[in-house]
DNA sequence: TTGAAAGCGGTACCAT
DNA sequence: ATGGTACCGCTTTCAA
């Protein structure tokens, strides 16, 4: 019978006791103040260590008003593109001192409120792509930045560029010959797979051409689909919303006989590194860069007011990071030195 | 001048001065306790809309006793691999009604001051691998699940199985007639990988074969540098610690002009989406069910002693997920019905 | 330098 | 059914 390993934690009243003073001065000492003796500062540390004393954070929190943690709200984690987001984003924010909670919207019933919920446990937030609407996000109360999503009036922005490159690889693919174009993706679906394919037509219209848009889900089974019907009567080149859909399509175009980029161009959006293997063209984002700045961001806007109350609001940021064009074997034959292996 | 959009948030006190009531009354009125008035709950509530109140959860927490939060500790989310755990383990961690607070372990100074911060947060938290040494999980005085690392006296735990399917990866290579065995990984990093290489050293003992570890990080570049030196005068079989690590090598031998399988076969393990593409054999691993089930395992600890706090503590869980070997075209030349594409 | 006490924002027991 | 109030565990002001 050996004792019960989970024993109620310590609480500062039990240390004050234990050393003698009052749960004012275990505080001061524990947090270094320097309006304690250097005597008085050992026996509480004392105390504390032979307690196993840990405060408690919802004490602090509370005394405090504030949770030292962010959240960051995103769809899944089921390709690495969020997955990155996240990961710079948590970096980031550990070295800023703040813990980072996670909330996936893909298949909850409640959004809204778990969002709320979220809102509820941390001093701010990060919220990534189409997660949830605009006036949700402005009914937050809260400091905000939003991520791979349209700006809301007075909330920081941070993005990286779609369309200025959607329109840089229309054009090379218009240099490969390519007429017949079509692009598999919903623009309606995400902000930057509109951003991606807005770009895609400006570069076409300067050819005189325009490319319907297929409505496909941003995974690679969704893409084999949709290019099973596509390839009946395949295009010049298939332009996909992301690297997964463009994955998928190549699996069926191979299934179907067909030879990429012979038969058929095929490009994607991210750089996995699936991609690399599967000679997929793409673009390239600074994605951990992006998750990395909302947390550079929010913590700058939850402490200018502790810092300075009297100063003004800095007026809403926005920022684009650069993407670049990763030209491979799938959009069209090249000479081997514009190739990337 | 626009009032501030950053308003303090309405307390249980304003609620119950605007409706007339206590903040006793408020509480239960936006509990739904069956012990308020239907007129009273709607005065309530009424006022605690007009408020836009929402109960502070610090407040709750604290006089709960509980966050409603767990945590989980991964090394990092560069691979898909933990992110898949994380998704799981979040995905089941909502379903119950908890939170997810995230710490990676990676390129961070004090982990284990990090660690015990995270715990002073959430009511229970899921390990992942190596990230904390046994003396700290010891102790650690909340509800814990090891995931795909070695147990810790009574702590639950949960792997998925490397052994016995490295022994039937060894058996299959052996079948194919190679002989010369390298494993590349370093089974001291984890605890993963020292089960696979145990597990193919066992299957090739049968042969009367060993192989020796080459230690290498679990990264691509690592696989690429590594494979440079091996492939001067390269093995029959390079058994490599996980899927990075195996397409750096292809990477490499591509580069050094050798064909896979016929110069080399070469397994990974985790069965990336990038596998399939590069036609690369390797074990795949529920891994989403490794987090899920971590989640309500932690689940059930929690709230075990709360239900019934006269129960014994149920013994220590262990468990172990089946993997299942994925065989495709970098292990050897297979006739064409047991390939999978 | 130290202590007493007033919050921080709720929950839930005990009366009424 | 409702109100008063004692916590939950800490930080910080105000006095001494």
């Amino acid at each position: 019978m050996k004792a019960l390993s989970k024993t109620k934690a310590a609480t500062i009243y039990e240390v004050a006791r234990r050393a003698g003073v009052s749960i004012a001065t275990v505080s001061r000492a524990l947090r270094d103040s320097s309006l304690v003796t250097e005597q008085t500062r050992a026996r509480v540390h004392a105390a504390a260590a032979e307690l196993h004393f840990t405060p408690s954070r919802l004490g602090r929190s509370l005394a405090e008003g504030r949770h030292a943690a962010n959240g960051i709200v995103f769809p899944d984690l089921v390709g690495p593109y969020y997955a990155e987001v996240v990961l710079g984003y948590e970096e980031t924010a550990a070295e800023l001192g703040a813990s980072v909670l996670i909330l996936t919207t893909h298949g909850r019933r409640d959004t809204v409120a778990a969002v709320r919920d979220l809102a509820g446990r941390v001093d701010g937030m990060a919220i990534i792509s189409d997660t949830v609407g605009d006036d949700v996000v402005a009914g937050l109360d809260l400091p905000l930045v939003l991520v791979a999503r349209p700006p809301v009036d007075g909330v920081d922005t941070i993005r990286t560029r779609n369309e200025r490159t959607a329109t840089e690889l229309a054009t090379h693919l218009l240099g490969h010959g390519h007429r017949r174009f079509v692009f598999l993706g919903d623009p309606q679906a995400a902000p930057d797979v509109a951003g991606r394919y807005a770009g895609l037509r400006a570069g076409l219209r300067t050819a005189g051409l325009n490319a319907p848009a297929v409505p496909c889900e941003l995974r690679l089974e969704a893409g084999t689909a949709a290019a099973h019907d596509l390839l009946r009567d395949p295009p010049d080149a298939l332009v996909c919303a992301n690297d997964e859909v463009a994955l998928g399509v190549l699996l069926a175009a191979e299934q179907a006989g067909l030879d990429v980029p012979r038969d058929l161009a095929v490009t994607g959006w991210d750089d996995l590194l699936a991609a690399r293997f599967a000679g997929l063209s793409t673009v390239r984002q600074p994605i951990r860069e992006l998750g990395a700045t909302a947390a550079r961001w929010l913590h700058g806007r939850i402490h200018e007011r502790t810092a300075d109350p009297d100063s003004r609001p800095v007026a809403a940021r926005r920022r684009v990071l650069p993407t670049q064009l990763v030209v491979r074997r799938s959009c069209g034959t090249h000479p081997p030195e514009a190739r990337e292996s």
